[in-house]
Order: structure tokens, then C-alpha cells, then sequence
DNA sequence: TGTTAGCACTCGGGTTAGGTGAGTGCTAAC
DNA sequence: GTTAGCACTCACCTAACCCGAGTGCTAACA
């Protein structure tokens, strides 16, 4: 029994009434509210063939069907196939942005917030993070007597910082000096490139050990830096809004997880530079989220720098609206964290 | 009728057993788990005159009794006065920050997880925030042709950084040489004062007044910086361990509170450098919060540069045991943070 | 062969009634 | 002032019940 195009169309139906209700859909409903001209036992033939190819899920033999994660998937490839994406939000995205956020932290955590409250979903934005980032500056700036703030300008524009020790003796004038000189050596490489170059210096004053130490420990630190990536939040309590999560277990598990970013940092971090992902329920990967969809899109800052933006939301999500939304926010912070770069 | 000694003991008792089980508590209860030596009859009448004096609340007429906002506040006070944190958390919290955390923010958030993870319910960490911070030096990295990072270091060891657009022909060098003028005229100054003679300031120079005017914004941003302070929150998710807030209503609301840091960094800021402040239900002011209880205290890092941490929980908190871990905890943050700034 | 009407059946959810027990307030005796 | 006893209240639990939405199946129809 193949999947025709008059089914399909029943599934369009049955997942469009289920996302705005989240109540499991009867025959009837799909016989009359959306008119197909075919009576609830035509239409009550064709659910029992879809829940026999795994499309629809019956909660129990007297209630309606409700759309499985496979036919979201299907419903979702459908969707960006078609190229849905044409109705714009951008305008809106531009108005609920407002006012000017300079600082990349503000941006990040105000973008959450913005997709939050548009989509009435949880919000996720991952700051830009560099596949292979070039150094361009290096700088030492004094903090105290004993310790100095290390600062790192990349290609990606995106500056790290960290606080290390020095020596007592080194003034302003003498940690710039310091400075120009790993700039004029660094200045070019990647990352992993300045490391391997800084391991093989041997520094004899023990000072210039110290600093050097510092700023390998830092390197290293940035290396291996997936934990660091901001990820900032928007309406992490919106979830509560949506009956599939009124009980209170359920619940918890799902802010648990929001709350150790770290699972979350790596699904985000674990999908290519595709321009949108949909992750359907158990695709996730994370139990806590099995009943949740993931829907995430990328935006590029330049070649070798793009972030993540994404919103998690209950398997019915509307994800026509979704996608829209993240598309518009994509250029909103490429406009937005590209300008300040170049 | 006044409040007599056996009263305050029948009261402490039906306190903590309604902190632990979080159900009314009878009369018969307090007879027997807690040897009084006197009947469950003559308990009710002290009840029913607690009940009188406002220390109790009969959530319907065949159930128990529960304490009301004042009963908590004469617990506490009394729990206070006693100076009951003689027990030592100390090392447990020692043991539980274990790692080296460099950064500021590290710390901040790593402590918020701690304490809540100590205490089992939701924990706030506030950065630390001087009231009068004197700068100490004042430096401009290059990171594009266009754009320079602008760093300020105060005497609390506590650096603040935004990018500001400069002009295109301004050099590493130059950009150190406005930097070391800038220090000069500026070391030693507090932020307010600073300000004011910046604006004094003609710049003829276009370049010049780029830079002037960054770096004005930008002092002036944070000059009326309450917004800026970073909250960390731990365990957010741990009010939802507790009966009250099996509501997913309730939760919502506080949920949502939490979210919008705002309000709570208002709460936080508006308590003097009290060592320890309890707010029990209502007197937090936040509608939403009326039926928890926020615990804070300060931690110094030197005589103008004060934090705040704190525990939000229901109103029938474990207040000995939150007060003695709160203390532990900003002991350890004055010697992690503090270690950094001299 | 596909569609439809009709019908028996299922089962979750809401409502009602009754029983249970914890707890109180009051009174009278100690 | 304290206690024992007793009647009373009321939230909570359970079982029984009904209702209705929805299904699957069958037979008739186009």
C-alpha cells in the first residue's frame, strides 16, 4: 500500500489541526472542518492505512490519531522543499530588535529573547564560533602589580580575554613591548599554530616563562573550547505554556536540561553549516527532549565564522512560522555582528 | 494574651516539622514527635492562641496548622540573634568548587551551581559591583582597521570592555600612545569623576574626538550600570522538587521572574551591605514570589567592592541551614576573587 | 472498486456518592 | 492550668456510573 497523494494530504491535515490543538484528531473533524468532499469513514479508511505505515499514533483505540515523529518529518522535508521560507518576517524581526546592542553578549542574549517572544518557543543562540581562526593582535594590558589582562583578536573579529600572572617588575611599557613581539610572531597563525610555535621557544628569563606560560595555558584553554561558547537562552519557561508539559516531571527534566548547557552545546555544535536542521523528537538524541523538535539554522559572520541561532519546542511545532522566523533572525545578526568586523 | 515561652517552643516545632514534610501540622503531632510533656489538648489551645496572634494559618478547618510569613520572620530573627552559624560548611564548600575557575565569570557561575546544588533549591550569584571605583588604567587594542577594544581596570580589579569604531588611520602604536595620555589624565579618578572631565575636554582632531567620544559612551554606560550586573542562577529548576510549586501556574510565574533578571538584581541591590537579609514571602515585594523566601549575603573583596549571594526557596526553607552555607560560600568567594585583584 | 451509511463496541474523562481519617473546638472533670 | 472525651467538619480517596467521541467492520451503493 503506497503513500498517495490524497493521504498525504489527510496527514497535511491531521498535523496542522494537532500542532494548533494538541488534541488527538477524529475523522470526523477532518472530514468536516477541512474539506476534502470525502465522508469521516473514507477518511477513517485512509488514518487506519497511515497508522499501518507509521505515520499516526493512537493514544488509545477510542480517542483520535495523533501525527507520529516520522510524519513530521515528512510534514517538515515537504515544507523545505516547497521553499516556504518566502513569507518574510524580517521587518518584524527588525522591530522587535530595536534598540542598538553593541556589545556581542548583548546582541546574543537579546536575539534569544526576540525569538522567544516571536515564536513563543525556548530561544538558543549560540555565539559565532571560528572553524579555523587567524590571530591578528595579541595584547597585555596591566591589571595589577602581578597580573595582566591577556586580550586576542582574531579574524573573526571576536576577542578572548583571560587574566594571567606576570611579574612584578614588568610596567606598562614593558608588557607592550612584550606585546608587539607576539603579535609580530603570531600574528597570522592559527591557533593551533601559535601553540605549537610557543612550545617550541624556550624563554630563559624566568618573567618572560611566566607570561609565556600564561598565554599558552590560555591558548590551550581556547583550543579545546567547545564548553565556552556563549549560549545564551530566551523563554526557557515558554514550554510551560504548552499542555504536553503540565506535569510537572516532565517538566523538570526538560529544564534540567536547558540548565547544563552542555548537552545543548554539542547538538548545536554537531550539525555542519547546514542552513536549517530539524531534529524530530527521539533525532535529538537527548531523552529529556523526546517529545520536543529542534529546529536550529546557521548565520555567518564571514567565511570561517558562523553561530547558531534555534528554537526548541513540543514535536507539534509550527515549524512554517519557525523557519521563517530563524531565517530572518539569521540575516538580522549577520547585519547586526557583521558590521562591527571588518 | 502575650507570647510566652511554651508558646515559642509549640511554634518552633510546628515550624520545623511544616519546613520538612511541607503539610499542616496537628496537634497530636506536635504531642507526640516532639515531647512536650503536655497533651495534644492543651497543644490546641496554644495553637488556637498562636492562630490568634497571627503566628498561624488553618488552611481549612479540619486540617492542621501551618506558620504564617510572621511566624517564619520570629524563627529567623530568633535564628539570627542566636547566631546559630558557629556550624561550619566551609570545607563542603571547598570540596564542592574543587577545580581552578580563573575567570570572574567562571566563578560567579560555577558558585551559583554550587550553592544551589548544596542547598536543593534555587541559587543567585551577583557580581561584584563597587560603589566608588577608582580606574587604574585605561588601554585601546586594535582589533580592525576600524575598530579598537577599549579596556578599563579599576582598583577592584574588575575590568569592563566594549569596541569602539576609531579612525581608520590610527595605528597599534598610536592607539598605545592615546592610551598611555589617556591613563595619565585619568588614573586614580573614579568613573563619575572621570566623566565629567572628559566632557570638558575640546578635541579638535576628528580622529581624536572618535575616540573621545567612545570612550565617553562608554564610561557613560557604565556609569549608570545597574542593568549590567551579571546574575548567575543555579538550579532553577529546583523549585519544582518542592509541593508548593506542583502547580505548573505557580512555576510558571516564578519561572518567569527568574528570566527576566531584572527584578531580582533590583532586590539584590536595594539591601545595604547587610551580612545577611531575609525576606520571607510578601516582603520580597514580587507578587510572584509571595509564597518564597529570598536569603541573601554580602561578600567583600575589598572595602568598596561588595557582591551578593543568595537562595531562593519556599517560604518553609531550611533558613539555619541555607544562612550557615551562604556564609561558607561568600568566605570562599572573597578568597577566590580576591586572590586575583591585589 | 472505491465510497458511504449504519451500527456495535471501546474506553478515557467527568460526575456523584459514600466512606475514611485527621484534626478541631468545646465541655467537663481532674 | 491541664487533660480526656466527644461531636463535628471537611479534604481526600475510591468505586460506580454515565457520556460521548471515536473506531472498526459490514453491507449497500455508484
Amino acid at each position: 500500500m503506497p503513500m498517495d497523494a490524497r493521504k498525504f494530504r489527510i496527514l497535511q491535515a491531521i498535523i496542522d489541526d494537532y500542532i494548533l490543538t494538541a488534541i488527538p484528531v477524529g475523522s470526523r473533524t477532518i472530514s468536516k472542518k477541512y474539506e476534502m468532499g470525502l465522508s469521516s469513514a473514507t477518511i477513517r479508511n485512509e488514518m487506519s492505512d497511515l497508522e499501518e505505515l507509521g505515520y499516526l499514533d493512537q493514544p488509545h483505540v477510542s480517542a483520535g490519531r495523533i501525527p507520529s515523529a516520522k510524519a513530521y518529518r515528512l510534514y517538515v522535508d515537504q515544507l523545505l522543499q516547497s521553499g516556504i521560507l518566502r513569507s518574510d518576517d524580517t521587518a518584524s524581526v527588525k522591530d522587535h530588535f530595536g534598540s542598538r546592542a553593541r556589545q556581542m553578549e548583548d546582541v546574543i542574549s537579546r536575539a534569544a529573547q526576540v525569538l522567544s517572544g516571536m515564536t513563543n518557543y525556548t530561544a538558543l543562540v549560540m555565539s559565532p564560533k571560528g572553524r579555523e581562526l587567524h590571530i591578528r593582535t595579541l595584547q597585555l594590558v596591566p591589571v595589577s602589580s602581578t597580573s595582566a589582562l591577556l586580550v586576542i583578536v582574531t579574524d573573526g573579529g571576536i576577542m578572548r580575554d583571560t587574566v594571567i600572572r606576570v611579574g612584578s617588575d614588568l610596567d606598562s611599557d614593558a608588557l607592550y613591548a612584550i606585546s608587539r613581539m607576539l603579535t609580530e610572531k603570531l600574528s597570522g597563525r592559527t591557533l593551533s599554530e601559535a601553540l605549537k610555535m610557543l612550545h617550541g621557544v624556550q624563554e630563559s628569563s624566568p618573567r618572560g616563562k611566566q607570561v609565556l606560560d600564561g598565554v599558552v595555558g590560555f591558548l590551550d584553554s581556547v583550543e579545546g573550547d567547545t564548553a565556552k561558547t556563549k549560549l545564551a537562552l530566551g523563554g526557557t519557561s515558554n514550554i510551560l505554556n504548552f499542555p504536553e508539559y503540565s506535569d510537572v516531571e516532565k517538566a523538570k527534566g526538560f529544564l534540567s536540561v536547558l540548565e547544563t548547557k552542555d548537552k545543548l552545546i554539542q547538538l548545536l555544535e554537531n550539525q555542519g553549516e547546514m542552513a536549517f536542521t530539524v531534529r524530530i523528537g527521539p533525532e535529538t538524541g537527548i531523552p529529556e527532549l523526546k517529545d520536543c523538535s529542534l529546529v536550529t539554522a546557521t548565520y555567518h559572520l564571514s567565511d570561517n565564522t558562523h553561530g547558531t541561532i534555534g528554537v526548541i519546542g513540543p514535536t507539534r511545532m509550527q515549524y512554517g512560522r519557525v523557519l521563517s522566523i530563524l531565517n530572518a533572525m539569521g540575516q538580522q545578526l549577520t547585519d547586526l555582528l557583521g558590521q562591527d568586523k571588518e
